[in-house]
DNA sequence: GAAATAAGTCAACATGGCTGACATAAAATC
DNA sequence: GATTTTATGTCAGCCATGTTGACTTATTTC
């Protein structure tokens, strides 16, 4: 592999540091993806519909404008893999009894099945790495993230004493 | 937002801690890729460009093998992008001196000042995830993201000590 | 009754993955 | 020295998943 480029920077230490940040996100996001998507491709669904299911199967009885603004993809986007896992029976529709426009949507017993499935990968590697890092690390790896995190989506991870 | 499922299970810290972790590397990965995403578009590039000038900018006169194995994408993907950006001369290739099959690959100043550009902004989010949450949280920030990273690409984070 | 909202649809397009087949130059090996 | 392997590149086509724009339907809200 080609030398890390130094130079001479003053800030040479904290410089390194964010570059380790960014690149540890890039590593980490392409090492949690790879599992999944290797089962997904095997049943002819993608990464996308990993997505649709998990939040479906976090959130029961979510609507499609809910899912839509936690994915941050058009709704034609949605629909196109959204109708694929209806179809296919790993998602269920039922209208909203307050608002019967709305569309909510759970899993089927298959989609309870298929989530758990691609997602045990993802909570084994979680696992492992929390166990192997220990409690006040896990601690500190949360702090970071949420501030990493859109301040808009920091409420969806209460800390320890509310959850 | 539809309530968060919770049924019976004894163990349901931990599988909510788990989940947590599953959907803060979503969300950080979403938040983290939006801004270079927007600046990219402006000038006609996608983020696989940005992977590639960022890497050559993290390893000057990286050979197009290595990088390869870094993106863990086919040469022909990485072909498409690597030709735009030696087009456009963001990128500067010359041969290898040990090894004349090798194409080295460099940032021009147009290349570096691209990758500044793109990737100040993901500092930026770092630095101030990392300032708000201190160097305790940030020392176990790095240990649970080394964790979830395949064994063969943590060598690349050397700790402190050896920086 | 009119306007806004939730959801869906059709069409067309861009990006960035993929496979397969093949080409060239240089290095390594027998 | 001939053969094989390696590094790189190229052409062609396919697929998944994102986009925009235009339009529809049912329902709720004003």
């Amino acid at each position: 592999m080609a030398d890390i480029k130094s130079g001479p920077n003053p800030l040479f230490l904290r410089e390194e540091d964010l570059r380790q940040g960014i690149e540890m996100l890039f590593y980490a996001y392409r090492d949690f993806t790879a599992e999944p998507d290797a089962m997904l491709a095997r049943i002819g669904l993608g990464r996308a519909h990993h997505r649709v299911v998990y939040f479906v199967g976090r959130y029961p009885s979510i609507t499609v404008t809910e899912l839509l603004s936690i994915l941050q993809i058009t709704k034609q986007s949605l629909s196109r893999v959204l109708s694929d896992l209806v179809e296919q029976e790993y998602i269920a529709q039922r209208p909203g009894t307050k608002d019967r426009r709305q569309r909510l949507l759970t899993l089927t017993d298959k989609g309870i099945e298929l989530e758990r499935s691609l997602s045990d990968a993802q909570r084994a590697r979680i696992a492992q790495a929390y166990r192997a890092a220990g409690a006040a690390a896990v601690e500190g790896f949360r702090t970071v993230m949420l501030g990493i995190i859109d301040a808009e989506d920091r409420a969806k991870f209460p800390p320890p004493g509310k959850r």
